[in-house]
DNA sequence: TATTGACCTTCCAGTTAGGGGAAGCCCTAG
DNA sequence: CTAGGGCTTCCCCTAACTGGAAGGTCAATA
């Protein structure tokens, strides 16, 4: 099977799918022509693939889980550190977008929006008030 | 006052500095000797840089925020434009993430994680079960 | 048969926001 | 006079692709 059919079957764009062979995620046969010939195993392998990055998965991961899934005396405790390992990643990602959040929805609150130039988030940028770091620098 | 000591005082590493002069965010004078020559007010700059890119605005957000800055005639409503918008933006990435953190949370648990080769977590990415779409496809 | 158009190939460059490190100048202290 | 630390530019590297150019292949059509 050529690589658009492939792209269509597994839901990945040609060229992801050309990139993941060259970092050799998968090893397509090639045709007479030079096309790329795929088997369904290798349509199987990228829609595991695009699953896994899909939950966020890095490249390195997926390599890993893949070779896991590819073999039989694997201990399923293996798959679940990496799956651990990314929940944490995960989880520390979304507190510091919480806490971005947070003060950023605090000051977009704080400000008018109108057409003056007073503008609480630019003085909370600029520390101006009563956080200001660097005047309060009394060395 | 030189690279070093800027660094120091705005809390941005000296390559982070050369890099925002690279791209036009600071513009340092020069010294006889080749060496940029920072004045106050560059300072001052490269801690408001250094504050909106900690709330994650990106750098052409940044560029943005600063000549509003820097514009007394700004209207506070273009400020709260960007803010806002930046807003959205981390809320759509902590949705995302929120949605693979179930998700995973989901197969993390339902898995063993011993020494049998049995995996949950292993049979979702596969699309083994249930939900198997690759073979649900009757067309 | 010639040609169009869709498909395929490789290679190169660009994306974000810097980090690492080399080669080489400058300046000061001992 | 030499050692060191700080400064300079320059180039490559990151993750995971995406876009585009130049050119080969194939099936269908005029």
């Amino acid at each position: 099977m050529n690589i658009g059919d492939v792209a269509e079957k597994s839901g990945l764009p040609p060229k992801t799918i050309r990139y993941y062979e060259e970092i050799g995620l998968v090893k397509p046969l090639r045709s007479e022509n030079g096309y790329r010939s795929f088997l369904e195993s290798d349509i199987h392998k990228l829609a595991f693939l695009g699953r896994a990055r899909a939950l966020g998965f890095t490249i390195e991961d997926c390599r890993n889980l893949m070779a896991l899934y590819e073999d039989d005396q694997r201990a399923s405790a293996e798959v679940k550190e990496i799956a651990e390992q990314h929940l944490e990643r995960i989880d520390k990602k979304i507190a510091e977008l919480e806490q971005m959040r947070a003060t950023l929805s605090n000051l977009v609150h704080a400000c008018a929006g109108d057409h003056r130039p007073d503008c609480p988030i630019l003085a909370d940028l600029a520390a101006i008030g009563p956080d200001d770091d660097l005047s309060e620098n009394t060395e």
